[in-house]
DNA sequence: TAAATTATTATGTATAACATAATACAAATA
DNA sequence: TATTTGTATTATGTTATACATAATAATTTA
């Protein structure tokens, strides 16, 4: 083998891509502020206008611009959870992908309980009460797993931690949460912890309590069926 | 206000995008399968080639597709972590969402002790040992904080999970995380918790000894002063 | 048979022209 | 005068065509 270094393969839409990200941050542009016309861009450079638009898609597809139609482009603030968004729902993520994401949810309903005690409010607590007594009423004597309420629950939670990120985040592993409990997990050892089952009703009382001790290991046993699924499973 | 459903403002391109996906899915193609030429859609699809290249350069910074140079195009494994980092070191996010990302950091650390524990092997333990034995060696009598260990240290943590999503989550984090760190939070208050202060080598103990308990309540002791920094913020 | 040459093909790039819609501003209407 | 309506301008949106380039396959050559 003859060492020599080889020839940088970029194709001309991938280096204006680079110059473009450089020209915003050289030129200290800030969100809002607007860019200059497609056609400046590929006199400057020395391109075509192709070029320059193709590069500027990459940009507006990852959120970077925006575009007001038939206008101009504007500096936007990328939303990073948008842009997870549409490849959850290409369908196209591995199994193993799927499977971490899954236990990313247990991760960060298990993480996020020093902040959700720092700064649980009494309204809020009120509120989790309302979804609790609200599940009970409906589903007085069947042990019945209601989604909906499932859901109302433990996204209060998330709300409560007061960080939108980490909701957003949340709004979005929910699905892939579903789906995979649904379909690549085995199902036969469903609901066969009734004895030691922690119930939203009593989170919440540790909650009240402010016991953060308590409710840590409440939760966790809450979440043991899922934990249990994970970790009885083979690592490949 | 008049009351009537308004148009539906998407592009050409906009619509191509959504036929190009649904393509995809209704044909059930699978990661590595070949997909048709361009012009072969702009045919089928009544549009010019252009318009059709513009929406596949949206799934391609998706890297929902990847394209073999002058070859071809084949539907490939969008790794979510590659997206999110272009956009991380745009410079363009929000201090709200660098400070939720901050945070996140903190909730992945502390909620993925469960799966720590349940699969950490002994060769893991060894390797954690080395990298605190290292850390003391060349730090003997100095409390200077030395990232390049910290970062060792907590990466091996992440490793140990087993969760490969997450540990390229963390690698992504990182960056953030110390540019937070570093401008972002008030830094008078710097280490001051000598007293209370977990080192890396204790949480190595408690991993040996197997004490899930101990590790838990020491990890958060070991994040406190990022925990604090946070807390004592004015949320807004 | 192996190496070199040459099609072939699909993407990559360039150019020119027109369509469309947002905006600003002038003109018209009451 | 105030409000609406028309119009010019402008930047993006779209189309069509042509050529460049590089990967592969087919063919020829030695």
């Amino acid at each position: 083998m003859i060492k020599i270094t080889p020839l940088n393969n970029l194709s001309l839409v991938d280096k204006v891509e680079i110059r473009l990200t450089e020209y915003i941050k050289k030129n200290n542009l800030q969100v809002g502020d607007a860019i200059p016309k497609e056609m400046e861009f590929a006199e400057a450079l020395g391109v075509s206008r192709t070029v320059v638009r193709e590069a500027f898609a990459r940009l507006k597809t990852m959120g970077m611009i925006e575009t007001k139609k038939h206008k101009g482009m504007i500096l936007s603030q990328p939303d990073i959870m948008a842009n997870i968004e549409k490849i959850f729902d290409s369908n196209l993520l591995s199994d193993e992908t799927l499977k971490d994401i899954f236990e990313l949810r247990l991760i960060l309903e298990m993480g996020m309980i020093d902040l959700l005690f720092a700064r649980k409010t009494t309204a809020d607590i009120k509120e989790l009460e309302a979804i609790v007594k609200k599940m009970e009423v409906s589903h007085k004597d069947d042990s019945i797993f209601s989604l909906e309420y499932e859901v109302a629950f433990h996204g209060k939670l998330y709300e409560m931690s007061g960080n939108n990120t980490l909701k957003k985040f949340q709004d979005l592993l929910l699905p892939v949460f579903q789906y995979v409990h649904k379909h690549k997990l085995s199902d036969d050892d469903n609901f066969m912890y009734a004895k030691k089952f922690i119930s939203h009703r009593q989170l919440v009382d540790y909650l009240k309590k402010d016991d953060i001790e308590l409710f840590k290991k409440g939760m966790r046993q809450h979440l043991e069926p899922h934990f249990d699924r994970i970790l009885s499973k083979v690592t490949t």
